[in-house]
DNA sequence: CCATTAATTTAGT
DNA sequence: ACTAAATTAATGG
């Protein structure tokens, strides 16, 4: 646990931002992170809690979601290695506005957020990257509010299995690390429309489902259904 | 069209 | 074996 995958200096994995600081600057950030190792299912950050650090994914599969008045939470995104989490406490309250837990085994460097703020003023190019961080955030958040304002379950569901296989995966096979309560939390659909939904597509030819191997068949269809709403 | 309810089956420890 | 999770079918807003 408290031995370091790599050093920042030649990490294979970190940030585009952290391209452009010089080798004083990582040393530094050498000294003011830790290395966490977060099983499947384990709470990397909780909502409310003081966002001290911003948690960079160095491998494993992480969701983000907002912890409402009702049991049921709201997953916003699911993310892969190579992304971050904790930008949006950048210059703001302090406070975590939302909650992440890992879906896969993961790791996770975590870095004061005070380097990231003394960065992004002194440094130019460390602040485009981040500003680029952000805006594919937003970017992802209008596709997930279309999708979850105006489309309809089948379109919402093609929507969630493109992003894991396109983004998250990289792949047309991958093991589906959501549960089908995660699903429709993420989906914005019950439980059993899940089932229901994932059952067609199969039915359809669109996708395989062995056990939790989902396989994307036909992902022309899968666009299309993505596109029809 | 899809959530809800309830009954039943399956999976995970 | 026991509990939680997933599936299936029926109902109704």
């Amino acid at each position: 646990m408290t031995e370091r995958l790599v050093s920042c200096v030649s990490c294979p994995k970190r940030s585009s931002c952290f391209n452009e600081l010089d080798r004083a600057d990582h040393r530094f950030i050498e000294e003011n992170r830790v290395e966490l190792h977060f099983s499947k299912g384990e709470v990397i950050c909780k909502q409310g809690s003081f966002a001290s650090n911003i948690m960079f994914i160095y491998s494993g599969v992480v969701k983000v979601y907002l912890e409402t008045d009702s049991k049921e939470h709201i997953i916003l995104s699911v993310m892969p290695s190579g992304k971050m989490v904790g930008l949006p406490s950048l210059f703001t309250d302090r406070v975590f506005p939302y909650s992440a837990a890992a879906v896969e085994d993961s790791v996770i460097c975590s870095v004061d957020i005070r380097i990231f703020e003394d960065f992004t003023k002194s440094n130019g190019g460390f602040a485009s990257e981040i500003i680029h961080s952000l805006n594919d955030c937003t970017l992802h958040f209008f596709n997930r509010f279309v999708s979850v304002t105006s489309k309809q379950v089948n379109g919402r569901m093609a929507d969630a299995l493109l992003h894991l296989s396109e983004k998250v995966y990289v792949s047309r096979e991958f093991i589906m690390p959501l549960s089908r309560a995660e699903l429709s939390a993420l989906t914005a659909m019950s439980p059993e429309s899940v089932t229901r939904v994932l059952n067609k597509l199969a039915e359809d030819g669109v996708i395989g489902m062995n056990g939790k191997l989902c396989s994307i068949l036909d992902i022309d269809r899968l666009k299309k259904i993505s596109q029809a709403g």
